[in-house]
RNA sequence: GGAGGGAUGGCAGAGCGGACGAAUGCGAAGCACUUGAAAUGCUUUGGGCCCAAAGCCCCGUGGGUUCGAAUCCCACUCCCUCCGCCA
């Protein structure tokens, strides 16, 4: 959540740049009024429990003197204040619980140089990046041509390939879910090795539980405010992680750490759960939309005067991987109103696929600045003394491999029905080339 | 799943109804002594609410009993041991 500290002394600042992502001004009034109101409760019950806490005490000492009567009498004075105490606790207690409904799900303060605008239209192009032309700037990017056999979309080649099976896909969990046979299956063995590989220098793998408390969900901001989203397995109380991102964010959660140990760099491979419940029918053929699909994630923790150079390293790994597997891409930089709860900036890769003839999200580079850290209360004590500061955390996926597959399936795709696969894989693969296989029975 | 035991500060560990935010030891930081270090001595050393002070809250979590709860009662969570089951 965000710093109320902070929206308290910044109302106006604060207040607009929340409007920049589509919260009303009343939503911030009322938590502003309400905590006023809450801060005034827990004022008025402090002060009368110190007061009972005063009587209390003098209980015990006329007790120990043997002052029988008046003990009994100051006992009887403390009993009356603790009885109004308990409705003032009844109302701070309502209070927290209407400011906390508001706080929980109010999205973060979006950086300054994040894109202003409403939905999706308005996200900026920073650059393309296509094996040819290298980067280059919106203006000067032209696709190139592709071959005839390059524009057939990754479900077929996969099916004639025998390396992809979404109809038994469906017969064992329904649409949505994919099953990748033989090489397909050894293919996205390959592209996880390759990832870790990567990011091997600088990043400890950790391999976290997929399922999670509720706690653990909220800390990252998927709960409460998404819950259609999750799957949730209801007789024992857990969630299935959407992202590693999730598990990964908990794992300093309620800890301090010394600044000296900053930043802590973690990647992960986990499958990932998603109801897609608000986009069904749209983009869902072949590997396009999935229920379960795997990922390798970057999360990092860092001191916040290091968290812009952590969001472009996260980022230059996630390009770094496309440009080895020789994918077209561009990055794009999401716009406040675009941006998920949590972040205050993100950048979004999109490989193209000529099989679709669309660009594919494959990677999702965020910065949350403090607002999970304070959720999930990861701080670090600063080496210059002072008390505990929350850090900041990050994460991008580098990469998603569904569609990542799907692309490199189309790209690599000959005449000859084969699919050529870039050398860097190909050395994880143990072989340059995919070719039909003899699926059994 | 059954039966027991446990959860206290960075760690170990006391406290089991009245000045306890908490003894003691270890660890860490500062100062003194020392050429330097060790040893020794003294001091400091949890987090949060609050602009701050005063005050309040936190002894796994949430309730309850009581004038008063780390201490008593209830529920839950987690950890350990044994049995069962299982990859």
């Amino acid at each position: 959540m965000i710093d109320l500290r902070n929206l308290r002394e910044h109302t106006e600042v604060v207040s607009s740049q929340l409007r920049n992502r589509g919260v009303p001004k009343v939503t911030v009034d009322e938590l502003l009024a309400t905590d006023v109101q809450l801060r005034e409760a827990i004022a008025a019950r402090d002060e009368a429990r110190a007061r009972v806490n005063d009587l209390s005490r003098e209980v015990g000492r006329l007790s120990k003197q043997g002052e029988v009567g008046a003990a009994a009498e100051v006992r009887e004075r403390s009993r009356q204040l603790g009885a109004s105490l308990k409705g003032m606790e009844a109302a701070v207690a309502q209070l927290a619980e209407r400011r906390d409904a508001i706080w929980l799900v109010l999205p973060n303060i979006p950086a300054h140089d994040a894109p202003i605008g409403e939905d999706e239209s308005a996200n900026r192009v920073v650059r393309y990046w296509s094996p040819g032309g290298g980067h280059q700037d919106p203006g000067d990017f032209t696709l190139p041509a592709f071959t005839s056999y390059q524009q057939v979309p990754h479900w077929e080649i996969g099916a004639n390939l025998a390396i992809l099976d979404l109809e038994r896909a469906g017969k064992i969990s329904g649409s949505m879910f994919a099953m990748y046979r033989g090489q397909g299956a050894r293919l996205l063995r390959a592209l996880t090795n390759f990832a870790l590989a990567a990011h091997a220098d600088a990043y400890e793998e950790i391999r976290p539980p997929t399922l999670v408390r509720r706690e653990t969900m909220m800390a990252t901001g998927h709960l409460p405010k998404f819950a259609d989203e999750a799957y949730a397995v209801e007789r024992d109380g857990l969630y299935a992680i959407p992202t590693a991102e999730v598990p990964l964010t908990s794992l300093g959660r309620d800890e301090i750490f010394a600044e000296a140990d900053l930043p802590l760099r973690f990647t992960a491979y986990t499958s990932c759960f998603r109801r897609e419940a608000g986009a069904a029918g749209r983009d869902t053929r072949g590997l396009l939309r999935l229920h379960e699909f795997d990922k390798v994630e970057l999360l990092v923790y860092c001191v916040p005067s290091d968290a812009t150079a952590m969001h472009f390293d996260i980022l230059s790994r996630a390009e770094r991987l496309i440009q080895r597997l020789g994918l077209i891409y561009r990055v794009l930089d999401l716009c406040t109103g675009d941006l998920g709860q949590s972040s205050a900036r993100t950048f979004d890769l999109e490989v193209y696929s000529p099989g679709t003839g669309k660009w594919l999200e494959v990677s999702s580079v965020s910065w949350f600045s403090d607002y999970q850290a304070r959720r999930a209360n990861i701080r670090y004590r600063p080496s210059s003394g002072g008390g505990p500061e929350f850090v900041n955390t990050l994460n991008g996926s580098a990469l998603a491999w569904p569609r990542i597959f799907a692309t490199l399936l189309e790209v690599g795709h000959q005449e000859d029905g084969t699919v050529h696969l870039p050398p860097d894989l190909a050395t994880y693969f143990g072989a340059a080339t995919l070719e039909s296989q003899k699926i059994r029975a």
